[in-house]
DNA sequence: TAATCACATGAACAGTTATTCATATGTTCA
DNA sequence: TGAACATATGAATAACTGTTCATGTGATTA
């Protein structure tokens, strides 16, 4: 059944009641496609994408990726943190340097699979 | 060798320059990165993974993903559009309705593979 | 211990984006 | 033909985001 209460802010009459109980009860809950959204976010800016396929190719310092990226440190550092806090990405210090590296087996596929999506235009 | 006319920007030494320029030569060219990244912008957005998971369970016409979401028809048009102009939806015209469906046989697989990343947490 | 280096971080700013509102287009039907 | 409906779209706005700049922290070394 629709539930009228949360119909407030559509301006459309219920076409398709079938369809849309039918598609809602198999959606997964909200909170969790959030979640998914929030892990594509992080996939979408071009630095971080750089930054993960280095990563995927070579444990790296912070220095080496601003140069690698021609960026500045701050600016890849900044990166960096988003990619800590999504869990995409470790890192271990020596010294005065800390290397990141890759933390995740499922980025290279999802990238892979994107990467076929933009190559059939 | 490191292109010193591309690291202007970047207020660190080179610590290893070796490591930069193996990694530099495997990476795909910038364009390449830049669409991988704008592909992932467009999943980077829940209202638009909300509809990208309806349409894969069902054809759905514009007034129905209104209601399914709870949002008005206009902020879904709008949302549709960025769909298709990334080629993730296809749309068939009857009589006033417009019914969306999915036009991708990878998008479900990198659902899939963001949603182990995150369950793993 | 003081200087230097690698890195992190807060504030600020500019650019981007998602939604809303108003309105336009095109179809159906009385 | 005119009213009603489904959809699209341009403009405006509020919220968000990426980079820069300035500065802070911690480790090294002269």
């Amino acid at each position: 059944m629709v539930d009228y209460d949360d119909i407030s802010r559509c301006d459309c009459t219920v076409i398709h009641e079938d369809v849309v109980n039918r598609v809602k009860s198999n959606m997964p809950p909200d909170e969790r496609l959030y979640d998914l959204a929030e892990l594509f976010k992080v996939f979408g800016d071009t630095t971080r994408v750089k930054i993960l396929w280095a990563l995927d190719e070579s444990e790296m310092c912070v220095c080496d990726l601003a140069v690698l990226l021609n960026m500045t440190q701050s600016a890849v550092s900044h990166q960096l943190r988003v990619l800590k806090q999504a869990r995409l990405v470790k890192f271990r210090k020596d010294g005065k340097n800390v290397y990141y590296s890759f933390d995740d087996d499922h980025v290279k596929s999802i990238f892979e699979q994107g990467l076929l999506h933009i190559s059939e235009g």
